[in-house]
DNA sequence: AAGGGTACCAACCGCCCTCTA
DNA sequence: ATAGAGGGCGGTTGGTACCCT
């Protein structure tokens, strides 16, 4: 038996939001909230819409805050990363982004992003807005930031890594003894990716991202943690408050759920100038033939994607379900 | 100027997860 | 324990604007 459908297809409009039902379903929720309910919503606000679809479109563009238009270097910094990290998933890397949604990073990684490390788009079919404007200050040889140092006092560049982490992972997460422990290094891959260095544990259990500026940042004193854990759910602990939430709090919504200084704790590759301000694009908007704005170079970050994006990474990888991700 | 190709992005679709009765 | 309802997510599509020939 198929599954009902969530409002009656016959009767909604479908396309796009005219400023008028914009407007209504704007006036709507500001006046009264969204109930916890969607599916109620349209009626009760006079919509003629699905309640999936209103909450899209409020999520998506009617949210106050909502940043549109140009992604900085940094916010392409942080989206390559977390892609590396843990594939597409845009909900959490949208957290990482505040004002950016997760249908607008989608959209950024599928349309520009990926051509930006993967395609070499000519400058003339450039529309005149999607050119950058860089820096003409020379990009300096980024061969110097792809080293890894792994717990065997070896070097790997990040795909090793990756690979190497991914063989320790999948054999038994908590074997600490495997060679290649950088699992650190791949969440949060040291100074050279993302600067505000976050020090990691590894525990029986999974990953421990300990203390740092990032992750004491609240007003109380008190330190936040992200631990990545072998059933992968997220917690959320606070000094005496452990709450546990669902991965689908840790997206979007997660902003207006917790308070935003905390939510801000959540953060595995925080933006802001890491050092990597010598990574220029090239004046054509791409990135240089060997150097990306992470500070990979662009075979490092494809090799990356591609390793990790086949296995869907290290931390979300095999079974969705079964994520957590503990949080302190 | 017109037609075809391409890029972009808002919106939809369908699946999965969580919650609740 | 189970089934249904609702929410959330990632993938995909369709419309539109722009560019090139």
């Amino acid at each position: 038996m198929g599954r009902a459908p969530c409002c009656d297809k016959a009767n909604v409009k479908k396309g796009p939001w005219s400023p008028a039902e914009d407007a209504q379903l704007k006036e709507y929720i500001e006046k009264n909230g969204t109930g916890g309910n969607w599916i109620a919503l349209p009626q009760k606000a006079g919509l003629r819409r699905c309640g999936k679809s209103c909450r899209l479109r409020w999520l998506n563009y009617l949210r106050p805050n909502i940043k549109h238009g140009e992604f900085t270097d940094d916010e392409d910094r942080i989206i390559c990363t977390l892609f590396s990290s843990i594939g597409s998933r845009w909900s959490i890397i949208a957290a990482q982004l505040p004002g950016r949604t997760d249908n607008d990073i989608k959209n950024y990684w599928n349309t520009k992003l990926k051509k930006k490390l993967f395609g070499r788009v000519p400058q003339s079919q450039k529309k005149p807005h999607q050119i950058h404007h860089a820096s003409p200050s020379p990009s300096p040889s980024p061969s110097s930031t792809l080293l890894y140092n792994c717990s065997n006092n070896t070097y790997h560049t990040p795909a090793t890594c990756f690979s190497c982490f991914e063989a320790s992972y999948s054999s038994s997460f908590s074997n600490t003894s495997a060679s290649c422990l950088s699992a650190a290094s791949i969440l949060q891959p040291q100074e050279s990716l993302l600067a505000p260095v976050q020090h990691y544990q590894l525990h029986d259990n999974g990953v421990q991202m300990l203390g740092g500026e990032a992750s004491c940042s609240s007003s109380d004193g008190s330190c936040s943690n992200i631990q990545i854990s072998h059933n992968k759910e997220l917690e959320y602990s606070n000094g005496d408050h452990h709450q546990q939430i669902g991965m689908q709090s840790y997206s979007n919504s997660f902003y207006s759920e917790v308070a935003d200084d905390e939510s801000q704790k959540l953060i595995m590759a925080s933006n802001g100038d890491h050092g990597l301000s010598g990574h220029q694009k090239s004046p054509n908007g791409l990135w240089g033939e060997t150097e990306t704005p992470l500070g990979y170079g662009i075979e490092e970050i494809k090799q990356l994607i591609t390793t990790t994006s086949s296995c869907n990474s290290f931390v979300f990888y095999e079974n969705k379900a079964d994520e957590k991700v503990m949080y302190y």
